[in-house]
DNA sequence: CTAGTTTTTGACAACGCTGTCAAAACTTGA
DNA sequence: TCAAGTTTTGACAGCGTTGTCAAAAACTAG
């Protein structure tokens, strides 16, 4: 049976309700299991029909229905991005390329940071989205992305999830980061290049995959040059400013023959603390001190000098992220897929001339 | 009828898919529209048929399912956020604070930044938001909130929304800001009370409201000290650092005894701009120049010398904004409801020694 | 031209909830 | 005790899709 050609009329008015699939069908002179066909391109529809279809949809400005395709289908076209609070310039950023990859195939996004709970906590909130909101898949952003317990129970409910991590150990499930040990490396091996043979280093958050691997960047480093790895230069943190002050501090304090002529702060945040200790207590830098962080977060280039960093392509992460999670809800079998984006070394002031 | 007591017996597994209001019904022994009126507190249920019912439902770990609530109720129970990309650690405070009213009442919160978008992209992407994912309302980041065609489409659709925006104007809408002019005010008064007598202003967006706010703010404080107020000491700027910067060097080449001894830049990145430059051109600062910015951004105090600036009330804007939105979608009527939040003054050092 | 195969189409029952409306059960007052 | 209210409860029809399965149509080969 051909099915009917639409005659052209005048536009739905902008404020009357949502035309529905039925009316499509009825407008098109088909069933409407073959309008739910043509907009899933579920193939299977002769290309005439599909024209009279896609014309007839357009012509009542139809949009499925979300809640419908969701109750009736199963799955939520949701996809949840599960964070701690970090870093904001870092979460936006993620936000962003997930949220990229989301539009292009419809998904919608379901943001839920998870500052201040308890693991405990998080895998209650975890249960009620997937049981409630019926999300389809994850994105864990760092720290969670290592958190174990938060990983057997989605791999236990059997929800597809992407991490976001620096550190893909084992894990079976798909994990996306940025080669940290590698920037780490030539970051550091920069500075010995520069001349520098006291380089120090101040540790991130243990509880974050990355702060190993930028710590592993440095010892590398330092032991491709023959540079002997000395442990009053290597200093506690967690990522926050004041231990980039404290960190100044303890590294200053040392006996001038023994007291680093460069600081590798494995992030920006505790970089700018060691430069605002320098500030305050009127060391150079880079003359006296070099100095370098870790992200290359918008102040980095704000800060006089300029924070000499590693810049990561976060946005490219998040969206390569966002991808493995679709493809896995397409039904793509991508266990074991493990993907590290390399980061570039941005030099600035705060290592010393930028001529050099 | 009584509805009978529930005995006890093992938890249903976790692995289980999830129960229906359907089993809570049979369990309880009662209609699954008295579950409804449980689960969604309708009232006009007897204290007793209550009780029965919330046991079932936990025993059973029943949690409504949003899809079918959803389509049945045609209500999303999501709200959506619009924003520019605007300033990342703004963003990230406001999505805080509305996620947390949202959470309250179980709605979910849909971001949408539009940074790239023209305004008839943002028109459509509404548009596709009211209609497929039927979100009940939405609140609308600066600089949107100001933005007359979309508070237009979202008016005709009968949408409801809150706009958070320093500039409430005639809008009937529900508007929640933070009181720039008076903030600005404090702030530079604050600068004369110190002996200051030639301030220059670096002047924000001019698409922001809070642009114009902040800079009446200055211009009253500087009129009811019977300062002059000079075109050459007022730059224009559009909250960028990259603005301060030029900002500065504008000001500073001005001859000795026309030249600024402080500066209030529009917001803390262009301050941060005068700082770096500043830094870079052997101007001390506070000695030489005294700057301040406006909102207390993370990095404000993790520069040397720390700004002094206004601290916004960030989260409680944006829980306030939702709470008016949420409010609205429950029946409630606040038509021309405008909330203003006070902002605090925040002193560093870099309008001089913290003691005077 | 026919039987067999593949492709295209449609009827109709879910999906899990809320809205409507009427029935049942309780109150109240005379 | 009964009629007239009021409160509590339930039956059942949607809501707008997708999934299932079978029928119809269109091809293919002999």
């Amino acid at each position: 049976m051909k099915p009917a050609t639409i005659k052209s009329t005048t536009t739905k008015s902008a404020t009357t309700k949502p035309a529905t699939i039925k009316e499509v069908a009825e407008l098109a002179k088909v069933s409407i299991k073959t309008v739910s066909r043509v907009m899933n391109d579920e193939g299977n529809v002769s290309p005439a029909t599909r024209d009279v279809v896609l014309t007839a949809a357009q012509r009542l400005n139809y949009r499925p229905n979300m809640a419908a395709r969701r109750l009736a289908s199963r799955r939520s076209f949701m996809i949840c991005l599960l964070y701690d609070k970090a870093a904001s310039d870092y979460m936006v950023e993620v936000q962003f390329g997930v949220l990229e990859r989301c539009d292009a195939d419809h998904y919608s996004l379901l943001i839920r940071p998870c500052g201040e709970m308890s693991t405990r906590q998080i895998k209650q909130t975890l249960e009620q989205i997937i049981q409630q909101s019926n999300a389809d898949g994850f994105i864990l952003g760092p720290p969670l992305a290592d958190n174990k317990s938060i990983i057997n129970l989605l791999q236990q409910r059997g929800v597809p999830f992407v991490r976001i991590s620096q550190a893909p150990k084992k894990a079976k499930q798909p994990c996306v980061g940025v080669d940290d040990t590698q920037a780490a490396h030539r970051l550091v091996s920069r500075l010995i290049e520069k001349g520098h043979r006291r380089i120090a280093m101040i540790r991130g958050n243990p509880k974050h995959g990355s702060a190993t691997d930028r710590l592993n960047g440095y010892r590398r480093a330092l032991l491709e040059h023959d540079i002997p790895i000395r442990d009053e230069w290597i200093v506690g943190g967690s990522y926050e400013f004041e231990d980039g002050v404290a960190g100044a501090e303890q590294l200053l304090a040392l006996p001038k023959r023994r007291r680093p002529t460069a600081v590798f702060a494995s992030n920006d945040h505790m970089a700018l603390g060691v430069l605002q200790y320098a500030g305050a207590s009127g060391i150079e830098v880079p003359e006296e001190l070099a100095v370098c962080g870790f992200d290359d977060i918008e102040f980095a280039r704000f800060v006089w000098p300029g924070l000499t960093t590693v810049n990561q392509p976060i946005r490219g992460v998040a969206r390569t992220a966002a991808d493995l999670l679709i493809r896995q809800l397409k039904g793509e079998y991508l266990e074991g897929v493990s993907i590290r984006l390399p980061a570039a070394v941005v030099e600035r002031e705060s290592t010393g001339p930028l001529e050099s």
